[in-house]
DNA sequence: ACTCATACATGCATTTTCGCATGTCGCACA
DNA sequence: TGTGCGACATGCGAAAATGCATGTATGAGT
């Protein structure tokens, strides 16, 4: 008993993604070929690792403790590829970036326009989203965070500190001045979905006129004239046809990281591109706090 | 960048063995095989992984690195099918014995025979060495082993306790009782290459005559009259033509004991086999100890 | 009831991988 | 200096793995 190290690779992605169709995206291979992997496996280890559903494949009991072990050497397997590329002093190659939708357009753009200039040979691939990539798995080589902190076993250098504001359209900041008592209206975010504590105080007849869950789409709507809406002073600012008002006086907001996985922290293109962050926003933080 | 596992697998082998025939062998693969694989895998990691010596490969730095990951890999796949068979509760297929050659020929032997009548669709498979073969890396499934642990990691069961004793020819031990001032000359084992303190101190002017690297190849020595060989008592009292005699007094042996990895330990064959030796090697106890 | 989408099974042609035979190189030994 | 051995490189036919096309089953939606 005994069996190829890809077919594990196989039923892992398999006992994953629950259908045959999804894990061979995931490997780059035809399902058909992900079937007869998935057999040859049940057939050499002699036991069944997964019931046929009408709606996929989901892992039996010893399915699913293959897959716990071919997990763990995925993880090795990882490590393996992260060292690979910590050792690795070229500046040439794919080099994937993940940032804050938001913070792109304004302050992460220029860098990477400076950096694909002076390294032509490295072909930046980013990332554009809130969600936090997994850097043990490489889903992305270096990261740009706004957070407390850095995460877990990552290694990071803080960019730049940053506050939080009260934005609006000019329309309604006009009105919030010719009318201070008439009421506060806002847009919130759905994981804080509260008229800040400190503009209730100051404007105690505050209220929730609307709750999103997308930053982006906040700051449309704050142009629209819609609301009031907390946001990042650099985003605020950032942004056509919005106004600080001073329903909300500037707050500490989390600070912005980069990071980077250890064993890939020391690589000369996550190096090189990480350097030169860091001189940006350092001449950029009077956009990130009120001045 | 990215590496298929097989590769990897195989990788580890060149770098083990240090040959592309050896690790072919290993592999069960021809050693034109590995080669392209190695080949595939340093074109998919874009670095030279082996210097291509006259005598062989050897791994360069960077081999070396992937190749230590790839052992991760390897125990990470090895704890897999451990835990396979540990779940395994059928009495067909194979299981790996190993046992002291010495051992094997009065007490192990008549377990096997019993065991596999018993179980007739089960393939023992029996490994009669010295070494201590590596129950992590499945060498075997079980263990007969003398010795005063059971071992690191292993689970163990005490078969029995034993003494040792001196043995000699016939012809010498009637020498010894006939001339008891006369000097006693030994055959020792390499591993401890002096006439035991307790003989010493009983018959002063003994002497070491030879030294065996090999216990088999002593009581052959002893049997051919060369001199007073310290065994254990099973071991005396099982070979013909041997007497034992009182220059050394019955002293504690090493005890032997069952062991299996603790994740293979469950397995229905490993348990079946274990419970079948505790009873033999319980009515038999009087074959290891003086009565 | 019918249609559509999803997911898998199966047969066949193609591509890739594999093993064997042969050739080269360096080294040890006579 | 020649000879044999061990180890690898290379070319070619055989074998295996792969992808594509087609067919079947199930469930959702109209």
């Amino acid at each position: 008993m005994s069996a190829e190290w890809d077919d594990l690779k196989t039923v892992l992605a398999v006992a994953r993604s629950g259908t045959l169709a999804a894990a061979g995206a995931d490997l780059g291979l035809n399902y058909t070929t992900v079937a007869r992997r998935v057999q040859r496996a049940e057939a050499a280890l002699g036991v069944n690792l997964f019931h046929r559903l009408p709606d996929g494949y989901r892992a039996t009991d010893i399915g699913l403790l293959v897959a716990r072990h071919a997990a763990l050497m995925d993880q090795q397997a990882d490590g393996l590829f992260r060292a690979l590329q910590g050792q690795d002093q070229t500046l040439r190659g794919r080099l994937v970036v993940t940032a804050p939708q938001l913070l792109i357009g304004p302050h992460v753009a220029p860098v990477l326009e400076q950096f694909s200039e002076q390294h032509p040979e490295v072909e930046v691939l980013l990332r554009a989203t809130n969600d936090l990539l997994d850097l043990n798995r490489r889903e992305a080589d270096l990261a740009i965070r706004i957070s407390r902190t850095p995460g877990d076993t990552l290694m990071g250098v803080r960019l730049c500190e940053q506050q939080a504001a009260s934005f609006a359209a000019k329309s309604v900041a006009k009105r919030l001045k010719d009318y201070p008592d008439a009421p506060v209206e806002w847009i919130v975010y759905e994981q804080s979905p509260k008229v800040p504590k400190a503009a209730m105080e100051l404007y105690p007849n505050s209220k929730v006129r609307m709750v999103f869950d997308d930053m982006a789409a906040m700051v449309g709507a704050a142009q629209a004239g819609l609301g009031v809406v907390r946001m990042p002073m650099f985003l605020g600012r950032a942004s056509e046809g919005l106004e600080q008002v001073p329903v909300l006086p500037p707050q500490p907001y989390a600070d912005i990281w980069v990071v980077a996985h250890r064993d890939v922290w020391p690589s000369a293109k996550v190096k090189t591109f990480r350097e030169m962050l860091v001189p940006w926003f350092k001449s950029h933080w009077d956009c990130f706090v009120s001045s």
